[in-house]
RNA sequence: GCCGGGGUGGCGUAAUGGUAGCCGCAGCGGUCUUAAAAACCGCAGUCCUAACGGACGUGUGGGUUCGACUCCCACCCCCGGCACCA
């Protein structure tokens, strides 16, 4: 009996079947055709895997099932991102050790994961917290430390005065205050460990041009790297060394009336007059305060004190006075600017409230306020004329290096990475403070340096991490000269683990390298990579930086590791994002029992353009598994021997084009509908259903719902497995009606149509529409102006008047 | 503020210059049933009309075109990212 649905027992029985023949495990070494169909790997909640995850992981393993169907070996692997402050948060506010909750996590979400149904190769799965996988990542540490990618260096993280903590800055709340305490936050300076990602700032920003990557992605990347070019500028002072700034508009100089420093520039202080520094201190440490709280208005952005003295021009000699105010910032340039108040709205409005002079430099219109700046130079000296901003910003540049005080320069808003952590729940970074030898790296045949167990892992109040607990871990002896040392305690940062994992999945197992190189180079980089845009400029920027580094260092052959990456939508529900506070998350677990796991995939993936956000409705899986159950009942009206109509195959054509032009564009919503209207046609269909329609069914569902296209495969007497079968052809004689509607029009407005072979030329679709009685009525006796025939589509008369 | 992505029936969406609303959800009517569920058949943008038919209709206003959801200009709203980056 065929005609009850029971998903329950086929998708169990297709799990069980393909975990016992190996379906998906890929002879790694030995297959012809490798095809590394990667999605990102989950972090491991305390919730289980939610409805974005199903999404994202639905729509990749269609992808990649497809590509297996065109002929290509496709290794899918999975694993769990289970470090990372997240996990260790979750765990303190549960009371629960974060190696005994994180495991049981993961074991859930394997679960969770093989009811899924996808083709993921669990003998090549990767957790981050397993030391067979963290001791490669200390191995990357060493590596890129060895190289020059790593180095240490202060700087400020967010700290907590009555927890005594660090705080990372999700945890400080938006008036500055704790959220745990509400003690107002502050800064402290530590020595941490940063990766230089700003060696390759033009290399990142330049390669994206030729990546195949979503666009979206790639904007997002070019915005955080952020280059910017100018020069930087030397102001003469007085009895002290000059002051530079960077400008991207050198040829506004003319325009420079005053300079402002940031607040916590390092000569702020020293070149304020000798009676302002107290005053300037104060104002610093307030400007402080508030950056911290990451407070911002109008207010402050034209906050800020004269430090009364001045610098002179460069190019005029003439005397600029110096500020110190909110607006510059000294994380960018140099953090102290020249101020152009005529064609920069923030200086502008700092003059404003200063009564400082403005001096247009650049022609142009400028109604109320600051304009850009393009138009020609004036009250620019020599320069007068030119047109700006080029090329006038080349001539006053070069002037500027003429005379000594400038030079051209490229700034980039991309940081250097700071991977300390001093937190517990990651892996310890391998290095050893020796007191005589200074920061040693561990050898690498010591690694992994194991994270060891400790009962109370809540961040200590010295702004170490909680490994500072341990005595035993702490001491230890120094590499080099034997002595006592102390090892590092602080672990580094959770996207340093996922930076690299993709490089480990084909070799995993291997204990004597962190990937080996033949399989590296059969199989990477990654062919395709499937992904949340809320990965942009993090995991995706660090990965390539890893990548390029290992390339430079002569580990990888490639500098890109992703060669193909494209960005999936996420789902809301009431338009809203799914969240616990919202009340509208999600459990996809229910909705698997309830409708198999065939269903939820299929209706995920129906719902809207895989790119785009999506609106999930309770309701709306009831379709999909409408369609899935009636489909196999289908099966009950085949008999192998019944003909397939010309009708019927044409349906079958049309549909196969459809899948298969939609299914790699991944408008997996389109591709679904077109199946659900062949079924449409063979329910309409009198009479026995040919074997061969069914089988088409079988295939094209595959990727959607593999438990379901096997079952389906296996009753109509094929032979295991239908993921093993080449993708069917498309008969593209068949995909067009031999019969079509042709509209016919007056004005542009539908009045009639013609059904009529496909192919009619023009000249008789015209003679046909003419004679229609109903155009004949609106005619009225007139004779047209003029005719327009598209052919198969529409044949529009106009009409004078 | 800047940069993206969107705005189409009650809802999710389809159509990227040629019949707007494919495919679904929810709804309504019917068949079957003691009944309900399931299943199956049918209706369904809004307004006018007894009907034939007609008018209007893709966020708003303009434009290009024989013809615009689609292209151009201006604006409004929603979502996401960045946010004093000189």
């Amino acid at each position: 009996m065929t005609s009850t649905y029971d998903h329950g027992a086929i998708e169990a029985k297709w799990q069980s079947r393909w975990q016992e023949t190996g379906l998906y495990e890929i002879a790694l070494e030995r297959v012809p055709r490798p095809y590394y169909n990667l999605m990102m790997f989950p972090y491991p909640s305390a919730e289980g895997l939610h409805v974005g995850n199903m999404f994202a992981f639905s729509g990749a393993d269609a992808h990649g099932r497809f590509e297996r169907m065109q002929g290509f070996d496709v290794f899918e692997p999975i694993g769990f991102d289970a470090f990372g402050i997240h996990s260790e948060n979750f765990a303190l506010k549960v009371g629960r050790h974060p190696t005994e909750l994180i495991a049981s996590n993961v074991r859930r979400f394997r679960e969770q994961l093989k009811r899924l149904g996808a083709q993921f190769d669990w003998t090549k799965t990767v957790d981050t917290t397993d030391p067979a996988y963290y001791r490669w990542t200390q191995w990357l540490f060493l590596t890129l430390w060895k190289g020059g990618f790593a180095y240490r260096g202060r700087r400020n993280v967010k700290w907590c005065p009555q927890d005594l903590t660090v705080l990372a800055d999700e945890q400080v709340l938006a008036d500055g205050s704790c959220e745990r305490c509400g003690a107002l936050v502050t800064e402290r300076e530590l020595e941490q460990w940063f990766l230089r990602i700003s060696a390759f700032s033009e290399r990142l920003l330049t390669d994206l041009d030729s990546l195949n990557w979503s666009e979206s992605t790639k904007l997002l990347q070019r915005h955080w790297i952020g280059r910017s070019q100018g020069a930087l500028i030397d102001f003469p002072i007085d009895g002290e060394d000059p002051l530079r700034v960077f400008s991207t508009r050198p040829d506004t100089i003319f325009g420079a009336t005053f300079m402002v420093l940031a607040p916590d520039h390092p000569r702020t202080v020293e070149l304020a007059a000798p009676e302002l520094r107290s005053e300037v201190a104060a104002f610093a440490a307030e400007a402080a305060r508030r950056r911290i709280a990451g407070q911002r208005d109008d207010e402050n952005s034209t906050q800020g004190m004269a430090l009364g003295r001045d610098a002179r021009h460069p190019l005029t000699g003439n005397r600029v006075p110096l500020f110190t105010a909110e607006y510059v910032l000294s994380g960018y340039g140099t953090g102290a600017i020249m101020a152009v108040p005529a064609h920069d709205q923030r200086d502008h409005a700092f003059a404003l409230r200063h009564h400082l002079p403005v001096v247009e430099v650049v022609s142009g219109r400028a109604e109320s306020g600051a304009h850009g700046g393009s138009g020609s130079l004036i009250n620019s000296g020599h320069f007068d004329g030119l047109k700006a901003p080029d090329p006038a910003r080349e001539l006053v540049t070069a002037a500027l290096v003429e005379s000594g005080w400038g030079q051209p320069h490229v700034t980039y808003k991309l940081r250097d990475w700071g991977i300390s952590r001093q937190r517990y729940w990651g892996p310890p970074i391998p290095a050893i403070h020796c007191p005589k030898c200074g920061v040693v790296p561990v050898p690498e045949e010591d690694l992994p340096v194991l994270l060891p167990y400790i009962e109370d892992f809540r961040p200590l109040g010295t702004g170490e991490s909680p490994l500072a607990r341990d005595p035993q871990f702490l001491n230890t002896t120094c590499p080099n000269c034997g002595g006592p040392a102390q090892r590092e305690t602080d672990v580094s940062d959770t996207f340093l683990d996922s930076s690299w994992y993709f490089l480990r999945y084909p070799s995993v197992g291997r204990d004597d390298v962190a990937f080996d190189r033949e399989l590296t180079r059969k199989w990477l980089p990654v062919t395709y990579y499937d992904g949340g845009n809320e990965h942009a400029v993090l995991h995706l920027l660090y990965s390539r930086f890893v990548t390029m580094a290992l390339h430079q260092l002569g580990h990888l052959d490639f500098a890109e590791p992703f060669t193909e990456f494209r960005a999936h939508g996420t789902i809301v529900k009431g338009g809203a994002k799914m969240s616990k506070s919202r009340g509208n998350v999600v459990v996809p677990d229910e909705y698997i029992a309830h409708f198999g796991a065939d269903a939820f995939r299929l209706y995920l993936l129906y719902l809207g353009p895989y790119s785009e956000t999506l609106n999930f409705v309770d309701s709306g899986i009831n379709g999909p598994f409408r369609f899935l159950t009636q489909l196999l009942r289908l099966l009950d009206r085949v008999e192998p021997s019944a003909p397939e109509t010309a009708a019927l195959a044409r349906a079958r054509h049309r549909c196969i084009h459809r899948v298969t032009v939609d299914t790699p564009e991944r408008k997996y919503n389109t591709a679904i509908a077109a199946m659900m209207s062949f079924v449409k046609r063979l329910r309409e269909h009198d009479g026995p259903l040919p074997q061969v329609a069914m089988e088409t069914l079988a295939l094209l569902l595959a990727p959607y719902c593999p438990h379901l296209a096997e079952e389906i495969w296996e009753r109509l007497g094929r032979e295991y497995s239908v993921h093993q079968q080449p993708w069917p052809a498309t008969d593209r004689s068949l995909i067009v009606d031999e019969q079509v509607v042709v509209v016919v029009c007056i004005n542009g407005k539908k009045r009639d149509q013609l059904v009529v072979a496909a192919g009619t030329d023009p000249a008789t679709l015209e003679k046909e529409a003419l004679s229609l009685p109903r155009i004949q009525k609106w005619l009225a006796g007139k004779a047209p102006e003029r005719i327009f025939v598209v052919p198969d589509r529409q044949v529009n008369v106009v009409l004078a008047g």
